[in-house]
DNA sequence: AATATCACG
DNA sequence: ACGTACGTGATATTA
C-alpha cells in the first residue's frame, strides 16, 4: 500500500526552533528550525519510506475562522524574526528536496492536511500526519495516524484510533468536543471556564458530545453547571473553531506528491548555502525511494550499538564477563530516589553491553548479578551510583564496592556546571553526541519509559560514553591533585551518605501533628484578627493582595519594591510594624503559616509508610562550594533560631526504645578556618585563647577592652564576621545593621587595621582567581570563578566575594565531611551500635544506646576536632537529649 | 515555570 | 558611580 506523509509545516518548524540551539551559518543566517526540521523529515523518510509526502503551511493572517471569531489565536507572541526568516528557506530546502508543500490563503495547515488525507484514505492510501498539534486526533481512523511531537521534535508518537481510546477514552470525532469544553489558550480559544482536561473527559465520557452535554446541565450542580449554562454558546463556538474543514480547494496531485528520494544535484547546493555540513556527510542521496531497501545510509544520528539483553538464555555470556565488567548504570525516573521508579541497568565491558531488565535481576537465576553487585571487593564503576544504591536498595538489593562515580568526578572538576548527565559531559569533552535523557524518555508530564530496545540501546550508548569520560576524568583528577579528595573522601563519604539515608531518622507523628493543631488553632486565630482589621477577607498568603491592603488600602509607605509590585517581605513587615497593629499579626501569621505548612504538613507527607522515618537524600553535587544538601525533605533547614519553630526538633526522636539523640557542632568552624588559612595572627591568637571570637572582634573595632564591650557592640562585630566570611562589602554590612554605608566601611575599614592578615588573604585570594581562574579549598577543592575579570562591575564584584568565601566555606565542608570519614571508620572499629544520622553543614547528628552515651560523647568531638589539623584548634560542642530539640 | 518568601548553616 | 552580603530547599501564588 502507498503511503502519504503529511506535515503541517508550521507546527514543526515552530518546535524545531525552540527546540534546537540558536544556529547561525557563516553569514549570519538563522538555520535551527530548518536544520531540526530537515532532520525529522530525514528521519521519518528513513523510517516510513512513503511514497508521497506534502507539506502543509498556514498562509496569510485570516482564515474563515476569524470570520466567526475575531480574537482566534489573539494574544499570540509575535513570531521572533530569527524564526520567520527561516520560513522562505524551509521552503526552498523542501523544493530541491522535491518535497511538495501547499499554503492557501484563509486556510490553516489543518485544513490542508485533512482534505487531503480524507482524499487519501479515500484513494486507498495509507496516510501518516505530523504535527505538534492535538487537534489534528480528530482525523484519525483505520488507515490515517497522527505522529505527535514529544519534547521537541526529536521523537513522535504515533496515536491510531486504540491510542486515543487508550489516552483520553474517546473516539477521535469527539476530540473536537474535548477542544470545545476545555477551549485551548495557545489558539485563544476559550471553552468552558473552570472546565480542563479532567473534567472534559469526565463529562464526555458520561455524554458523548458537547451538544448533549449541554442538553443535560439540569442533572448538574455546583460552579460547573453554572458555567456550562453561562458559556453554552462558548462551547459550541469553541468546538466549531476546534473542527476541521476538509473542503479545501488543494491543488496538488497525487503526481505532485510524489516522493522519489533526495537529489544530490538537487540537493547539495542548498545544504552547502545553509552550511548543514553534518547532514551532507551523513546523507549518500539513497535514502528513502519508495520501497528501496536503505541499507547502509546513516541519517540517523545516533552510532549504532549492540546491546545484549540479559535474559536465562544469555546469562551465561554475561556470566562470563562479569569479571571484566567495567561501568554500570542504574536508569530509574522520579526525583526521590527513595521512591524512584528503577528502569534498567546495564553492565558493559569496553566492547559489550549487557541490559538487565529489573524483572529478571529479581529473579532466582540473577542472584549471581546481584551477588556480584554487593561484592565490596569488585570495583564499581558507574555514574550516579548514590542514587543507584538507594533504588537497588528499596528493591532488596545490595550495592558495595563503589570506586569510581563519574558524576562525582564531574562535580569535583567543575561543581559548578550544572549539566553532568552523561550526553552534557560527552559535549564537554568533545565526544559523540548522543541524545539526551529529555529528548529519549521526555519530561514533565510527557515522561515515558520507552520500550525495551530504545531503553537498551539509549543505556549502553550511555555507558560506551561514561567508559570514556572515566578515563579522562582521572588524568583530570591527577593533574588537579584531587586524587585524595576524589577517592579517600568524596567516593567513600558517598556510601556514608547512602547509609545515612537508608537508616533514616525516626519521627513522632502523633507529636507532630499535635503541633499542628496548636499551630493551626494560633493561625485561625490570627487570621481572624487580621481580617477583622483589614475590614475584608484575601488571601493572606499572596504577596500581591496583602501588598494591596497594606499600601492601597491602607496607606502605608512603601519602603521596598519588588519587580513585580510591593514587597511585603519580613524586613519591611518590621519597619512597619510601628505604624500598624495589624503588621505584627500579619508577621506571626507568616511565622506560623510556614511552620505549618513546610514543617508540619510537609514533614508528614515524607514520613515513610514503611519505615515509620524520613529519608532524606543528600546531595553530593549541587553545593558550588562543596557543601552537602539535603531534599525530601531537607533536614538542613528544621527551625532553631525561633523558640516557636525550633519545637519542632521535639518529633526527631531516636528509632530504638531507650536511645539518646546525640548532636556534635563546630564552634566558629569558619573562623578558624579563616585563621589557618589567611595566618593572621591576631584571629589565630584568639582562637588558641578559646577566646568569644565576636567579643575580641568587638574590642578590636571599637579599641575597647573585653569589659566594656557591651551587647551591641558585640553584635556589630558578629555581623563584621559574618560579612568577613560572605567576603566583606560596605553595603552589605550596613544593610545587615541598618546603618549608614559610611559607617559599615569604617567598621570594615578598622577591622582590617585589627586583623592585617585577614586584608592580605582578601586581597591575594581575589588575585589569585583573577590569575588562575579558580579557587581551591585546602583539600584542593576548585571552583572556578570565570566571571572574575568581567568588566561589569557587579558581575565582578560578585565573583570576587565569591573568591573570598568559597575557600573558606569549601574547607569547612572538607572538614566535617572528611569527619564523616573518620566518624564511620570508628564506629566500624569499634563495633559501636551508635549511628550517624544527620550531618547539618557544621553539625553531626546520632543516634545512640544508652550504653554507649559516655564512650560517644567523647569520640565525636575528638574525631570531629581532629579531622585535619589546622594551626588553630578545631573546637565540637556535644549534647544530647530524647530527642533534636534537647540536644542541643 | 517564574516569583516571593522564609527556613537553615 | 555601580548596588549585594555566601551557600542551600520548600511552599504558595501567579502568569
Amino acid at each position: 500500500m502507498e503511503k502519504l506523509i503529511l506535515i503541517d509545516g508550521n507546527s514543526i518548524i515552530y518546535r524545531a526552533f525552540f527546540a534546537m540551539p540558536p544556529l547561525t551559518n557563516s553569514k549570519g543566517l538563522h538555520t535551527n528550525a530548518v536544520y531540526g526540521f530537515t532532520n525529522m523529515l530525514l528521519r521519518l523518510i528513513q523510517e516510513e519510506k512513503p511514497s508521497h509526502i506534502l507539506v502543509a503551511f498556514d498562509a496569510g493572517k485570516e482564515t474563515f475562522r476569524h470570520e466567526g471569531y475575531k480574537d482566534y489565536k489573539g494574544g499570540r507572541e509575535k513570531t521572533p524574526h530569527e524564526l520567520s526568516e527561516q520560513f522562505p528557506l524551509m521552503r526552498e530546502l523542501l523544493e530541491s528536496f522535491g518535497i511538495a508543500w501547499f499554503e492557501l490563503s484563509g486556510y490553516e495547515a489543518d485544513d490542508i492536511i485533512g482534505t487531503i488525507s480524507k482524499k487519501g484514505e479515500e484513494s486507498g492510501r495509507q496516510v501518516l500526519i505530523v504535527t505538534g498539534d492535538k487537534d489534528m486526533l480528530q482525523v484519525v481512523s483505520d488507515n490515517v495516524k497522527v505522529a505527535l511531537t514529544r519534547k521537541g521534535i526529536s521523537e513522535v508518537e504515533p496515536y491510531g484510533p486504540k491510542e486515543i481510546e487508550e489516552r483520553y477514552g474517546l473516539r477521535p470525532e469527539q476530540i473536537i468536543d474535548l477542544k470545545g469544553l476545555m477551549g485551548d489558550t495557545s489558539d485563544n480559544i476559550p471553552g468552558v471556564p473552570g472546565i480542563g482536561e479532567k473534567t472534559a473527559l469526565k463529562l464526555l465520557h458520561q455524554y458523548g458530545s458537547v451538544e448533549e452535554v449541554l442538553a443535560h446541565t439540569d442533572e448538574m450542580k455546583g460552579k460547573m453547571k453554572e458555567n456550562l449554562v453561562n458559556h453554552a454558546e462558548d462551547a459550541r463556538m469553541s468546538k466549531k473553531l476546534a473542527t476541521i474543514f476538509y473542503e479545501v480547494p488543494v491543488e496538488r496531485s497525487w503526481e505532485d506528491m510524489a516522493f522519489a528520494g533526495v537529489q544530490e544535484d538537487k540537493a547539495a547546493p542548498m545544504l552547502h548555502r545553509l552550511e548543514f555540513k553534518s547532514l551532507l556527510e551523513r546523507l549518500d542521496f539513497t535514502v528513502g525511494t519508495a520501497g528501496e531497501a536503505t541499507s547502509d545510509s546513516n541519517v540517523q544520528s545516533l552510532t549504532e550499538v549492540d546491546v545484549t539483553i540479559v535474559d536465562t538464555a544469555t546469562l551465561p555470556e554475561l556470566k562470563e564477563l562479569l569479571p571484566q565488567i567495567e561501568m554500570m548504570y542504574v536508569e530509574s525516573y522520579g526525583d526521590n530516589p527513595h521512591h524512584a521508579i528503577a528502569m534498567g541497568m546495564t553492565l558493559s565491558t569496553p566492547e559489550r553491553h549487557f541490559f538487565v531488565p529489573f524483572d529478571f535481576l529479581k529473579s532466582k537465576e540473577a542472584e549471581v548479578i546481584v551477588a556480584w553487585l554487593g561484592d565490596a571487593s569488585v570495583p564499581k564503576r558507574g555514574y550516579d551510583l548514590h542514587r543507584a544504591d538507594l533504588v537497588l536498595h528499596w528493591l532488596g538489593i545490595t550495592l558495595a564496592g563503589e570506586e569510581h562515580d563519574v558524576q562525582l568526578a564531574a562535580y569535583l572538576l567543575d561543581p559548578t556546571d550544572n549539566n553532568q548527565t552523561t550526553s552534557g559531559l560527552a559535549a564537554k569533552y568533545k565526544l559523540p553526541i548522543i541524545a539526551s535523557d529529555e529528548e529519549v524518555y521526555g519530561k514533565g508530564a510527557k515522561f515515558k519509559v520507552p520500550d525495551q530496545e530504545i531503553l537498551s540501546k539509549h543505556l549502553a550508548r550511555k555507558a560506551q560514553l561514561l567508559l570514556q569520560i572515566m578515563e579522562l576524568q582521572r588524568n583530570e583528577l591527577e593533574k588537579n591533585e584531587m586524587n585524595r579528595l576524589f577517592y579517600e573522601l568524596e567516593m567513600p563519604l558517598s556510601r556514608i551518605l547512602a547509609d545515612m539515608e537508608k537508616q533514616g531518622v525516626a519521627v513522632n507523628r502523633d507529636d507532630l501533628i499535635q503541633l499542628g493543631k496548636e499551630f493551626e488553632s494560633q493561625i485561625a486565630k490570627l487570621m481572624k484578627q487580621i481580617y477583622e482589621i483589614a475590614g475584608l477577607e484575601f488571601n493572606l498568603n499572596s504577596p500581591k493582595q496583602l501588598g494591596e491592603v497594606l499600601f492601597d488600602k491602607l496607606g502605608m509607605p512603601v519602603m521596598k519594591k519588588t519587580k513585580t509590585g510591593y514587597s511585603t517581605d519580613a524586613e519591611v513587615l518590621e519597619k512597619l510594624a510601628p505604624y500598624h497593629e495589624i503588621v505584627q499579626y500579619i508577621l506571626d501569621y507568616r511565622q506560623l503559616a510556614k511552620l505549618q505548612s513546610t514543617y508540619v504538613e510537609g514533614l508528614l507527607k515524607e514520613i515513610s509508610p514503611i519505615t515509620g522515618k524520613v529519608h532524606t537524600y543528600y546531595r553530593q553535587t549541587i553545593a558550588a562550594t562543596g557543601r552537602l544538601s539535603s531534599q525530601f525533605p531537607n533536614l538542613q533547614n528544621i527551625p532553631i533560631r525561633m523558640e516557636e519553630g525550633r519545637k519542632i526538633r521535639k518529633v526527631f526522636v531516636p528509632s530504638e526504645e531507650g536511645w539518646f539523640i546525640l548532636a556534635a557542632d563546630y564552634s566558629q568552624i569558619e573562623l578558624r578556618v579563616l585563621a589557618h588559612i589567611s595566618e593572621d595572627e591576631g584571629l589565630q591568637e584568639a582562637f588558641l585563647h578559646d577566646l568569644d571570637i565576636h567579643t575580641k572582634t568587638a574590642m578590636d573595632v571599637f579599641g575597647v577592652s573585653a569589659d566594656q564591650v557591651d551587647s551591641n557592640m558585640r553584635r556589630s562585630a558578629k555581623a563584621v564576621n559574618f560579612g568577613i566570611v560572605y567576603g566583606i562589602s560596605d553595603y552589605g554590612l550596613s544593610q545587615n545593621l541598618n546603618i549608614t554605608r559610611k559607617e559599615a566601611a569604617q567598621f570594615i575599614e578598622k577591622y582590617f587595621q585589627a586583623f592585617g592578615g585577614v586584608r592580605r588573604y582578601m586581597d591575594d585570594i581575589v588575585l589569585e582567581a583573577k590569575r588562575d581562574g579558580y579557587v581551591k579549598t585546602l583539600l584542593e577543592r576548585r571552583r572556578y570563578l570565570p566571571e572574575i575579570n568581567a568588566s561589569n562591575f557587579n558581575i565582578r564584584s560578585f565573583a570576587e566575594r565569591t573568591a573570598m568565601n568559597t575557600p573558606i566555606q569549601g574547607t569547612a565542608a572538607d572538614i566535617i565531611k572528611l569527619a564523616m570519614v573518620l566518624m564511620d571508620e570508628a564506629l566500624k572499629k569499634q563495633g559501636l551500635k551508635s549511628r550517624m544520622l544527620l550531618q547539618v553543614h557544621d553539625e553531626l547528628v546520632f543516634e545512640v544506646p544508652p550504653e554507649e552515651m559516655d564512650i560517644m560523647s567523647k569520640l565525636v568531638p575528638e574525631i570531629m576536632g581532629q579531622a585535619l589539623p589546622l594551626s588553630v584548634p578545631l573546637k565540637a560542642e556535644v549534647s544530647s537529649g530524647l530527642n533534636w530539640y534537647e540536644a542541643k
